[in-house]
DNA sequence: TTTTGGCAAAGTGTATACACTATTTTGGAT
DNA sequence: ATCCAAAATAGTGTATACACTTTGCCAAAA
Protein backbone atom coordinates (compact mmCIF):
# COMPACT_ATOMS: atom_id res chain seq x y z
CA UNK A 1 0.00 0.00 0.00
CA UNK A 2 1.66 3.14 -1.08
CA UNK A 3 1.62 6.49 0.48
CA UNK A 4 -0.98 5.85 3.09
CA UNK A 5 -1.63 8.41 5.90
CA UNK A 6 -0.14 8.01 9.12
CA UNK A 7 -2.58 6.87 11.33
CA UNK A 8 -2.87 3.51 9.56
CA UNK A 9 -1.31 2.24 12.79
CA UNK A 10 -3.49 4.35 15.30
CA UNK A 11 -6.41 2.77 13.44
CA UNK A 12 -5.43 -0.59 13.76
CA UNK A 13 -4.79 -0.33 17.72
CA UNK A 14 -8.12 1.11 17.98
CA UNK A 15 -9.43 -1.61 15.90
CA UNK A 16 -7.95 -4.20 17.84
CA UNK A 17 -9.01 -2.51 21.21
CA UNK A 18 -12.55 -2.70 20.71
CA UNK A 19 -12.40 -5.89 19.02
CA UNK A 20 -10.96 -6.63 22.85
CA UNK A 21 -12.90 -4.29 24.81
CA UNK A 22 -15.70 -5.57 23.47
CA UNK A 23 -15.19 -9.45 23.82
CA UNK A 24 -15.18 -10.23 20.13
CA UNK A 25 -11.29 -11.31 20.89
CA UNK A 26 -11.25 -13.56 23.91
CA UNK A 27 -8.36 -12.81 27.00
CA UNK A 28 -5.72 -15.04 26.75
CA UNK A 29 -6.13 -15.92 22.88
CA UNK A 30 -3.25 -15.68 20.39
CA UNK A 31 -3.06 -12.71 18.04
CA UNK A 32 -0.82 -13.70 14.88
CA UNK A 33 1.37 -11.70 13.19
CA UNK A 34 0.73 -12.91 9.37
CA UNK A 35 -3.38 -13.42 10.27
CA UNK A 36 -3.85 -9.77 11.64
CA UNK A 37 -1.75 -8.50 8.61
CA UNK A 38 -4.11 -10.32 5.95
CA UNK A 39 -7.23 -9.21 7.51
CA UNK A 40 -5.79 -5.32 7.82
CA UNK A 41 -4.52 -4.80 4.55
CA UNK A 42 -1.07 -4.34 5.83
CA UNK A 43 2.61 -6.02 6.30
CA UNK A 44 3.60 -7.58 9.72
CA UNK A 45 5.37 -4.39 10.17
CA UNK A 46 1.94 -2.22 10.96
CA UNK A 47 0.70 -5.29 12.97
CA UNK A 48 4.29 -5.15 15.16
CA UNK A 49 3.93 -2.00 15.58
CA UNK A 50 0.31 -1.88 16.67
CA UNK A 51 1.05 -4.94 19.05
CA UNK A 52 3.92 -3.36 20.49
CA UNK A 53 1.50 -0.28 21.33
CA UNK A 54 -1.19 -2.33 22.83
CA UNK A 55 1.40 -4.29 25.00
CA UNK A 56 2.22 -1.51 26.28
CA UNK A 57 -0.79 -0.26 27.12
CA UNK A 58 -1.51 -3.63 29.00
CA UNK A 59 -4.34 -5.03 26.54
CA UNK A 60 -2.04 -7.42 24.83
CA UNK A 61 1.21 -9.10 26.79
CA UNK A 62 3.94 -10.57 24.31
CA UNK A 63 5.89 -13.62 25.24
CA UNK A 64 9.48 -13.48 23.10
CA UNK A 65 9.90 -15.79 20.14
CA UNK A 66 6.00 -17.11 21.08
CA UNK A 67 4.27 -13.83 19.75
CA UNK A 68 1.63 -11.39 21.01
CA UNK A 69 -1.96 -12.68 22.95
CA UNK A 70 -4.74 -10.87 24.59
CA UNK A 71 -4.67 -10.22 27.87
CA UNK A 72 -5.35 -11.78 30.69
CA UNK A 73 -5.30 -9.83 33.57
CA UNK A 74 -4.57 -12.18 37.03
CA UNK A 75 -6.93 -11.07 40.21
CA UNK A 76 -4.36 -9.62 41.69
CA UNK A 77 -3.20 -7.31 38.67
CA UNK A 78 -6.74 -6.28 38.92
CA UNK A 79 -7.04 -5.26 42.59
CA UNK A 80 -3.76 -3.26 41.98
CA UNK A 81 -5.60 -1.13 39.06
CA UNK A 82 -8.30 -0.27 41.31
CA UNK A 83 -6.29 0.18 44.09
CA UNK A 84 -3.95 3.01 41.91
CA UNK A 85 -7.17 4.87 40.62
CA UNK A 86 -8.52 5.29 44.76
CA UNK A 87 -5.56 6.84 45.28
CA UNK A 88 -5.02 9.12 41.97
CA UNK A 89 -9.01 9.47 41.49
CA UNK A 90 -9.04 10.92 45.22
CA UNK A 91 -6.08 13.34 45.05
CA UNK A 92 -7.99 14.09 41.66
CA UNK A 93 -11.25 14.93 43.11
CA UNK A 94 -9.50 16.81 46.08
CA UNK A 95 -7.72 19.24 43.67
CA UNK A 96 -10.68 19.65 41.41
CA UNK A 97 -12.48 20.73 44.28
CA UNK A 98 -10.09 23.27 44.95
CA UNK A 99 -10.46 24.61 41.95
CA UNK A 100 -13.60 24.04 40.22
CA UNK A 101 -15.37 26.99 38.51
CA UNK A 102 -19.26 26.91 37.71
CA UNK A 103 -18.30 26.31 34.19
CA UNK A 104 -16.31 22.70 35.03
CA UNK A 105 -19.13 21.72 37.34
CA UNK A 106 -21.35 22.57 34.34
CA UNK A 107 -19.38 20.70 32.04
CA UNK A 108 -19.37 17.58 34.28
CA UNK A 109 -23.43 18.13 34.33
CA UNK A 110 -23.28 17.68 30.55
CA UNK A 111 -21.68 14.71 31.00
CA UNK A 112 -24.11 13.15 33.83
CA UNK A 113 -26.82 13.99 31.19
CA UNK A 114 -25.64 12.28 28.07
CA UNK A 115 -25.31 9.44 31.12
CA UNK A 116 -28.85 9.53 31.84
CA UNK A 117 -29.14 9.75 28.12
CA UNK A 118 -27.53 6.20 27.34
CA UNK A 119 -28.58 4.51 30.42
CA UNK A 120 -32.17 5.13 29.03
CA UNK A 121 -32.31 4.52 25.79
CA UNK A 122 -30.33 1.13 26.71
CA UNK A 123 -27.79 2.02 24.82
CA UNK A 124 -24.47 -0.56 26.57
CA UNK A 125 -21.61 0.15 24.95
CA UNK A 126 -21.97 3.94 24.71
CA UNK A 127 -23.14 3.76 28.23
CA UNK A 128 -19.69 2.06 29.39
CA UNK A 129 -17.66 4.50 27.75
CA UNK A 130 -19.24 7.27 29.21
CA UNK A 131 -19.51 5.87 32.58
CA UNK A 132 -15.71 5.91 31.68
CA UNK A 133 -15.15 8.94 30.61
CA UNK A 134 -16.62 10.75 33.51
CA UNK A 135 -13.43 10.40 35.00
CA UNK A 136 -11.12 11.52 31.94
CA UNK A 137 -13.41 14.40 31.41
CA UNK A 138 -12.79 15.86 35.12
CA UNK A 139 -9.13 15.80 34.73
CA UNK A 140 -9.11 16.98 31.37
CA UNK A 141 -11.54 19.76 33.20
CA UNK A 142 -8.71 20.78 35.74
CA UNK A 143 -6.85 21.22 32.44
CA UNK A 144 -4.28 18.26 33.74
CA UNK A 145 -3.76 15.97 30.30
CA UNK A 146 -0.81 14.04 31.77
CA UNK A 147 -3.64 12.89 34.41
CA UNK A 148 -6.24 12.60 32.14
CA UNK A 149 -3.84 9.99 29.45
CA UNK A 150 -3.08 8.24 33.24
CA UNK A 151 -6.16 8.10 33.15
CA UNK A 152 -7.50 6.70 29.86
CA UNK A 153 -4.64 4.13 30.20
CA UNK A 154 -6.01 2.75 33.64
CA UNK A 155 -9.29 2.37 32.17
CA UNK A 156 -8.78 0.75 29.13
CA UNK A 157 -7.19 -1.90 31.61
CA UNK A 158 -10.49 -1.74 33.50
CA UNK A 159 -12.74 -1.93 31.26
CA UNK A 160 -10.78 -5.35 30.23
CA UNK A 161 -10.43 -6.10 33.80
CA UNK A 162 -14.56 -5.77 34.34
CA UNK A 163 -15.47 -7.98 30.84
CA UNK A 164 -13.36 -11.10 32.59
CA UNK A 165 -14.54 -10.97 36.04
CA UNK A 166 -17.66 -9.10 35.61
CA UNK A 167 -21.02 -10.54 37.36
CA UNK A 168 -24.11 -10.73 36.70
CA UNK A 169 -26.01 -7.69 38.33
CA UNK A 170 -23.34 -5.39 37.56
CA UNK A 171 -22.07 -2.08 38.61
CA UNK A 172 -26.02 -0.17 37.41
CA UNK A 173 -25.82 2.42 39.44
CA UNK A 174 -22.07 4.03 38.74
CA UNK A 175 -24.43 6.74 36.93
CA UNK A 176 -26.00 7.50 40.21
CA UNK A 177 -22.89 7.84 41.48
CA UNK A 178 -21.91 10.35 39.16
CA UNK A 179 -24.76 12.64 40.34
CA UNK A 180 -23.93 12.39 43.69
CA UNK A 181 -20.70 13.31 43.25
CA UNK A 182 -21.36 16.10 40.97
CA UNK A 183 -23.18 17.17 44.00
CA UNK A 184 -20.80 17.12 46.26
CA UNK A 185 -18.53 18.92 44.22
CA UNK A 186 -20.89 21.27 43.47
CA UNK A 187 -21.22 22.15 47.01
CA UNK A 188 -18.07 22.10 47.63
CA UNK A 189 -18.00 19.58 50.09
CA UNK A 190 -14.85 17.92 50.12
CA UNK A 191 -15.30 15.20 52.68
CA UNK A 192 -18.16 14.30 50.97
CA UNK A 193 -17.10 14.05 47.62
CA UNK A 194 -13.76 12.35 48.74
CA UNK A 195 -15.96 9.86 50.17
CA UNK A 196 -18.23 9.39 47.28
CA UNK A 197 -15.31 9.01 44.75
CA UNK A 198 -13.44 6.13 47.14
CA UNK A 199 -16.79 4.39 47.74
CA UNK A 200 -17.84 4.95 44.12
CA UNK A 201 -14.56 3.13 43.18
CA UNK A 202 -15.00 0.20 45.40
CA UNK A 203 -18.95 -0.56 44.49
CA UNK A 204 -16.97 -0.77 40.63
CA UNK A 205 -14.65 -3.32 41.98
CA UNK A 206 -16.83 -4.85 44.64
CA UNK A 207 -19.04 -5.98 41.33
CA UNK A 208 -16.62 -8.19 40.12
CA UNK A 209 -16.25 -11.99 41.14
CA UNK A 210 -13.25 -11.58 42.92
CA UNK A 211 -12.13 -15.19 41.66
CA UNK A 212 -11.83 -15.66 38.26
CA UNK A 213 -15.06 -16.81 36.52
CA UNK A 214 -13.28 -18.76 33.60
CA UNK A 215 -9.60 -19.85 33.41
CA UNK A 216 -9.56 -18.51 30.17
CA UNK A 217 -8.14 -20.89 27.36
CA UNK A 218 -5.46 -20.03 25.07
CA UNK A 219 -5.98 -21.46 21.43
CA UNK A 220 -9.52 -19.30 20.19
CA UNK B 1 23.00 -9.58 13.48
CA UNK B 2 22.02 -13.06 13.96
CA UNK B 3 20.29 -15.17 16.38
CA UNK B 4 20.34 -12.02 19.06
CA UNK B 5 18.29 -12.23 22.19
CA UNK B 6 15.16 -10.73 22.24
CA UNK B 7 16.97 -7.84 24.99
CA UNK B 8 18.54 -6.22 22.53
CA UNK B 9 15.42 -3.78 22.33
CA UNK B 10 15.87 -3.17 25.56
CA UNK B 11 19.44 -2.44 25.95
CA UNK B 12 19.34 0.41 23.13
CA UNK B 13 16.21 1.95 25.28
CA UNK B 14 18.03 2.08 28.36
CA UNK B 15 21.42 3.42 26.55
CA UNK B 16 19.28 6.05 24.76
CA UNK B 17 17.53 6.78 28.36
CA UNK B 18 20.77 6.91 29.95
CA UNK B 19 22.28 9.46 27.59
CA UNK B 20 18.87 11.59 27.54
CA UNK B 21 18.64 11.75 31.18
CA UNK B 22 22.44 12.51 32.02
CA UNK B 23 22.32 15.62 29.37
CA UNK B 24 24.19 13.75 27.03
CA UNK B 25 21.59 14.16 24.32
CA UNK B 26 19.88 17.54 24.64
CA UNK B 27 16.35 17.97 25.15
CA UNK B 28 14.93 18.62 21.08
CA UNK B 29 17.69 17.21 19.95
CA UNK B 30 17.15 15.18 16.70
CA UNK B 31 17.38 11.45 16.42
CA UNK B 32 18.37 10.18 13.26
CA UNK B 33 17.21 6.31 12.99
CA UNK B 34 20.31 5.08 10.50
CA UNK B 35 22.97 7.42 12.85
CA UNK B 36 21.43 5.47 15.39
CA UNK B 37 21.49 2.55 13.95
CA UNK B 38 25.24 2.26 12.60
CA UNK B 39 26.14 3.34 16.17
CA UNK B 40 24.23 0.35 18.13
CA UNK B 41 25.12 -1.61 15.26
CA UNK B 42 21.99 -3.08 13.93
CA UNK B 43 19.26 -2.36 11.51
CA UNK B 44 17.14 0.59 11.83
CA UNK B 45 13.77 -1.52 12.64
CA UNK B 46 15.21 -2.16 16.20
CA UNK B 47 16.01 1.15 16.14
CA UNK B 48 12.33 2.79 15.46
CA UNK B 49 11.03 -0.26 18.22
CA UNK B 50 13.29 1.62 20.75
CA UNK B 51 12.36 4.84 20.10
CA UNK B 52 8.56 4.39 19.80
CA UNK B 53 8.79 2.70 23.21
CA UNK B 54 10.57 5.86 24.38
CA UNK B 55 8.32 7.82 22.79
CA UNK B 56 5.60 6.47 25.19
CA UNK B 57 7.78 6.85 27.92
CA UNK B 58 7.37 10.53 26.64
CA UNK B 59 10.99 10.75 26.91
CA UNK B 60 10.58 11.45 23.43
CA UNK B 61 8.80 13.55 20.85
CA UNK B 62 8.05 11.74 17.62
CA UNK B 63 6.74 13.98 14.38
CA UNK B 64 4.95 12.37 11.35
CA UNK B 65 7.35 11.58 8.53
CA UNK B 66 9.56 14.13 10.08
CA UNK B 67 11.21 11.98 12.67
CA UNK B 68 12.46 11.27 16.85
CA UNK B 69 13.67 14.00 18.98
CA UNK B 70 14.42 14.49 22.32
CA UNK B 71 11.33 15.67 24.35
CA UNK B 72 11.45 18.92 25.41
CA UNK B 73 8.27 18.96 28.37
CA UNK B 74 7.38 22.08 28.66
CA UNK B 75 6.49 23.95 31.73
CA UNK B 76 2.65 23.50 31.69
CA UNK B 77 3.54 19.97 31.31
CA UNK B 78 5.99 19.69 34.07
CA UNK B 79 3.88 21.27 36.18
CA UNK B 80 1.16 18.59 35.63
CA UNK B 81 3.42 16.07 35.98
CA UNK B 82 4.42 17.23 39.30
CA UNK B 83 0.71 17.64 40.18
CA UNK B 84 -0.43 14.26 39.54
CA UNK B 85 2.90 12.61 41.40
CA UNK B 86 1.49 14.87 44.31
CA UNK B 87 -2.31 13.33 43.92
CA UNK B 88 -0.87 9.93 43.57
CA UNK B 89 1.84 9.24 46.03
CA UNK B 90 -0.45 11.30 48.44
CA UNK B 91 -2.74 7.95 48.32
CA UNK B 92 0.19 5.92 48.31
CA UNK B 93 1.58 7.48 51.36
CA UNK B 94 -1.80 6.55 53.22
CA UNK B 95 -2.30 3.04 52.04
CA UNK B 96 1.46 2.84 52.77
CA UNK B 97 0.81 3.57 56.56
CA UNK B 98 -2.16 1.59 56.68
CA UNK B 99 -0.44 -1.43 55.74
CA UNK B 100 2.84 -0.98 56.98
CA UNK B 101 4.99 -3.50 58.66
CA UNK B 102 8.23 -3.54 60.34
CA UNK B 103 9.96 -4.96 57.53
CA UNK B 104 8.66 -2.05 55.02
CA UNK B 105 9.87 0.18 57.19
CA UNK B 106 13.04 -1.38 57.57
CA UNK B 107 13.64 -1.77 53.80
CA UNK B 108 12.93 1.84 53.26
CA UNK B 109 15.15 2.46 56.14
CA UNK B 110 17.87 0.25 54.14
CA UNK B 111 16.98 2.15 51.18
CA UNK B 112 17.51 5.57 52.84
CA UNK B 113 21.63 3.95 54.44
CA UNK B 114 21.89 4.02 50.39
CA UNK B 115 20.74 7.00 49.57
CA UNK B 116 23.29 8.41 52.30
CA UNK B 117 26.08 6.65 51.40
CA UNK B 118 25.47 8.07 47.84
CA UNK B 119 25.13 11.08 49.08
CA UNK B 120 28.43 11.36 51.58
CA UNK B 121 30.64 9.95 48.52
CA UNK B 122 29.49 12.84 46.72
CA UNK B 123 27.83 9.92 43.99
CA UNK B 124 25.72 12.83 41.68
CA UNK B 125 24.18 10.07 39.18
CA UNK B 126 23.88 7.26 41.99
CA UNK B 127 22.42 9.52 44.32
CA UNK B 128 20.00 10.83 42.04
CA UNK B 129 18.56 7.71 40.71
CA UNK B 130 18.45 6.60 44.46
CA UNK B 131 16.64 9.39 45.28
CA UNK B 132 13.96 8.75 43.16
CA UNK B 133 13.79 4.70 43.41
CA UNK B 134 12.75 6.09 47.16
CA UNK B 135 9.67 6.35 45.68
CA UNK B 136 9.23 3.09 43.63
CA UNK B 137 10.74 0.99 46.91
CA UNK B 138 7.53 2.11 48.57
CA UNK B 139 5.49 1.07 45.60
CA UNK B 140 7.40 -2.29 45.52
CA UNK B 141 7.32 -2.56 49.18
CA UNK B 142 2.83 -2.30 49.18
CA UNK B 143 3.10 -4.93 46.61
CA UNK B 144 1.44 -2.95 43.90
CA UNK B 145 3.68 -3.61 40.48
CA UNK B 146 1.12 -1.51 38.38
CA UNK B 147 1.52 1.51 41.10
CA UNK B 148 5.29 0.89 40.96
CA UNK B 149 5.29 1.02 37.49
CA UNK B 150 3.38 3.93 37.03
CA UNK B 151 5.49 5.75 39.18
CA UNK B 152 8.78 4.69 37.39
CA UNK B 153 7.08 6.49 34.27
CA UNK B 154 6.65 9.84 36.42
CA UNK B 155 10.20 9.77 37.29
CA UNK B 156 11.74 9.51 34.37
CA UNK B 157 9.91 11.92 33.23
CA UNK B 158 10.57 14.31 36.32
CA UNK B 159 14.50 13.21 35.19
CA UNK B 160 14.33 15.02 32.06
CA UNK B 161 11.98 18.13 33.50
CA UNK B 162 14.77 18.40 36.42
CA UNK B 163 18.06 18.54 33.94
CA UNK B 164 15.87 21.05 31.75
CA UNK B 165 14.63 23.47 34.41
CA UNK B 166 16.97 22.93 37.32
CA UNK B 167 18.63 25.75 38.93
CA UNK B 168 21.76 26.33 40.70
CA UNK B 169 21.34 25.05 44.26
CA UNK B 170 18.97 22.14 43.34
CA UNK B 171 17.32 19.95 45.52
CA UNK B 172 20.11 19.30 47.87
CA UNK B 173 17.83 18.30 51.08
CA UNK B 174 15.63 15.26 49.43
CA UNK B 175 17.57 12.74 51.45
CA UNK B 176 16.91 14.24 54.31
CA UNK B 177 13.03 14.85 53.63
CA UNK B 178 13.16 10.77 52.89
CA UNK B 179 14.80 10.18 56.47
CA UNK B 180 11.40 12.18 57.88
CA UNK B 181 8.94 10.94 55.96
CA UNK B 182 10.09 7.31 57.09
CA UNK B 183 10.45 8.46 60.51
CA UNK B 184 6.70 9.93 60.18
CA UNK B 185 5.82 6.37 58.68
CA UNK B 186 7.42 4.37 61.56
CA UNK B 187 5.51 6.44 64.09
CA UNK B 188 2.19 6.03 62.12
CA UNK B 189 1.53 9.47 61.66
CA UNK B 190 -0.67 9.42 59.06
CA UNK B 191 -1.33 13.07 58.94
CA UNK B 192 2.21 14.21 59.15
CA UNK B 193 3.39 11.67 56.91
CA UNK B 194 1.04 12.92 53.99
CA UNK B 195 1.56 16.32 54.62
CA UNK B 196 6.10 15.84 54.67
CA UNK B 197 5.79 13.94 50.92
CA UNK B 198 3.45 16.48 49.94
CA UNK B 199 6.21 19.15 51.22
CA UNK B 200 8.78 17.50 49.42
CA UNK B 201 7.28 16.80 46.04
CA UNK B 202 6.44 20.59 46.34
CA UNK B 203 9.82 21.67 47.19
CA UNK B 204 11.44 19.46 44.66
CA UNK B 205 9.41 21.19 42.32
CA UNK B 206 9.89 24.53 43.52
CA UNK B 207 13.40 23.71 43.07
CA UNK B 208 13.02 24.03 39.58
CA UNK B 209 12.68 27.57 37.82
CA UNK B 210 9.34 28.00 36.67
CA UNK B 211 10.35 29.85 33.76
CA UNK B 212 12.48 27.41 31.32
CA UNK B 213 16.22 28.41 30.83
CA UNK B 214 17.15 28.06 27.25
CA UNK B 215 14.46 27.73 24.12
CA UNK B 216 16.05 24.21 23.52
CA UNK B 217 17.46 24.36 19.68
CA UNK B 218 16.46 21.50 17.25
CA UNK B 219 19.05 20.82 15.50
CA UNK B 220 22.51 19.53 17.76
C1' DT C 1 17.11 41.98 -2.56
C1' DT C 2 13.35 39.01 -1.90
C1' DT C 3 10.51 35.49 -3.44
C1' DT C 4 9.41 31.30 -5.92
C1' DG C 5 10.03 27.02 -8.37
C1' DG C 6 12.06 22.96 -8.61
C1' DC C 7 15.89 19.72 -8.12
C1' DA C 8 18.90 16.87 -5.07
C1' DA C 9 20.05 14.98 -0.68
C1' DA C 10 18.54 13.11 3.54
C1' DG C 11 15.30 10.65 6.18
C1' DT C 12 11.02 8.39 7.32
C1' DG C 13 7.15 4.83 6.19
C1' DT C 14 6.03 0.31 4.67
C1' DA C 15 6.77 -4.06 2.51
C1' DT C 16 9.33 -8.01 1.88
C1' DA C 17 13.07 -11.39 2.40
C1' DC C 18 15.59 -14.28 5.15
C1' DA C 19 17.24 -16.29 9.67
C1' DC C 20 15.96 -18.36 13.74
C1' DT C 21 12.76 -20.51 17.24
C1' DA C 22 8.76 -22.99 18.70
C1' DT C 23 5.34 -26.35 17.61
C1' DT C 24 3.30 -29.99 15.38
C1' DT C 25 3.49 -34.04 12.71
C1' DT C 26 5.31 -38.26 11.31
C1' DG C 27 7.62 -42.53 11.42
C1' DG C 28 9.84 -45.87 13.72
C1' DA C 29 11.25 -48.60 18.03
C1' DT C 30 9.72 -50.57 22.22
C1' DA D 1 -0.85 -48.82 21.42
C1' DT D 2 2.76 -45.59 23.43
C1' DC D 3 6.61 -43.00 23.46
C1' DC D 4 10.50 -40.61 21.50
C1' DA D 5 13.17 -38.51 17.77
C1' DA D 6 13.58 -36.05 13.76
C1' DA D 7 11.72 -33.76 9.90
C1' DA D 8 8.21 -30.54 8.37
C1' DT D 9 5.46 -26.49 9.41
C1' DA D 10 4.16 -22.26 11.29
C1' DG D 11 5.49 -18.03 13.36
C1' DT D 12 8.51 -14.59 15.30
C1' DG D 13 12.99 -11.59 15.02
C1' DT D 14 15.86 -8.75 12.23
C1' DA D 15 17.70 -6.84 8.06
C1' DT D 16 17.16 -4.75 3.79
C1' DA D 17 14.88 -2.68 -0.24
C1' DC D 18 12.12 0.66 -2.14
C1' DA D 19 8.54 4.40 -2.13
C1' DC D 20 7.34 8.71 -0.42
C1' DT D 21 8.06 13.14 2.23
C1' DT D 22 10.58 16.69 4.00
C1' DT D 23 14.23 19.96 3.59
C1' DG D 24 17.94 22.58 2.06
C1' DC D 25 19.89 24.74 -1.99
C1' DC D 26 20.36 27.18 -6.07
C1' DA D 27 18.73 29.65 -9.86
C1' DA D 28 15.52 32.55 -12.16
C1' DA D 29 11.87 36.01 -11.98
C1' DA D 30 9.56 39.97 -9.67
Amino acid sequence: MRGMDSTTTGFIVETLTRSIVEHRLQPGSKLVEQTLADQFGVSRTLIRQALFKLSQNRLVRMEPARGAFVAAPSVAEAKQVFAVRRMLEAGMTQAFIRQATGEQINALKDHIAEEEAAVLRGDVPGRTVLLGDFHVRMAQLMGNEVLAHLLMDLLSRCALITLMYQSAGAAEHSHEEHRAIVKALEASDEARALLLMDEHLRNVEASLTLAPLAPAPSKP
